[in-house]
DNA sequence: TTAATTGTTCGATTTTGATCGAACTTATTC
DNA sequence: GAATAAGTTCGATCAAAATCGAACAATTAA
């Protein structure tokens, strides 16, 4: 029983530039968030990622991406598929997600 | 005796995103940050920001600025004067003052 | 209906970062 | 030369963040 995981997202306005630079300072988050520019029309299971991580620590992390408003998130079946809330994250911090792409890969 | 500190400023190619990053997460800094965009002229003495911190807090996020490339600090008798590496910040990540300058004062 | 898959949640640990007071250094001022 | 001023450095403490293993839930596959 129980139901499905709803994951919510926030309102971008309420995103702070604190929040957003907090987020993008960990090198692995940085490297989910790059690998998702480079397929911008990919939807991304959590285990599509080459981390040396385990699932708890990868789940932490795609939560902060969601809590900062850097990812949506729905749930596929026993899947969960992640994106890019590209053009939204773009209006709220104009150019942010362009220093990601242009960062060379770790 | 002794010689007077010498402030060491990293080369801009070697400040990687991530640190960058991770240095204007914290509130404070991004203050201190926001407060020299304002006066881009001014050289500013540590106690110059109506930040409620100890001096050894306030030198300690100043020494987090240096190493991030973000400020480069010279001696000037008995104060050290700090003011942004604008130009070289500015062309290393490109837009990235800009969203400080546009983010409404905390 | 039993396995296996996919991720979440919990509790614990470890690491990192922010913070402070006190002692210290250097330079100025008295 | 003594007192003051501006920062730094040290050591300690406290809070936040990263990390993991284990238990759990939901879904699909066998």
């Amino acid at each position: 029983m129980g139901t499905t995981k709803k994951y919510q997202q926030p309102n971008m306005a309420d995103v702070t530039l604190s929040t957003a630079m907090q987020v993008l300072a960990d090198p692995c988050r940085l490297a989910i968030v790059r690998t998702m520019l480079e397929q911008p029309d990919h939807e991304f299971a959590c285990n599509e990622f080459e981390l040396d991580l385990s699932k708890a620590t990868i789940s932490h992390h795609f939560e902060a991406l969601r809590d900062a408003g850097l990812i949506q998130t729905r749930v596929d079946g026993r899947r969960c598929l992640s994106s890019l809330r590209r053009e939204s994250f773009e209006a709220r911090f104009p150019g942010l997600l362009d220093l990601v792409t242009n960062e060379p890969g770790s």
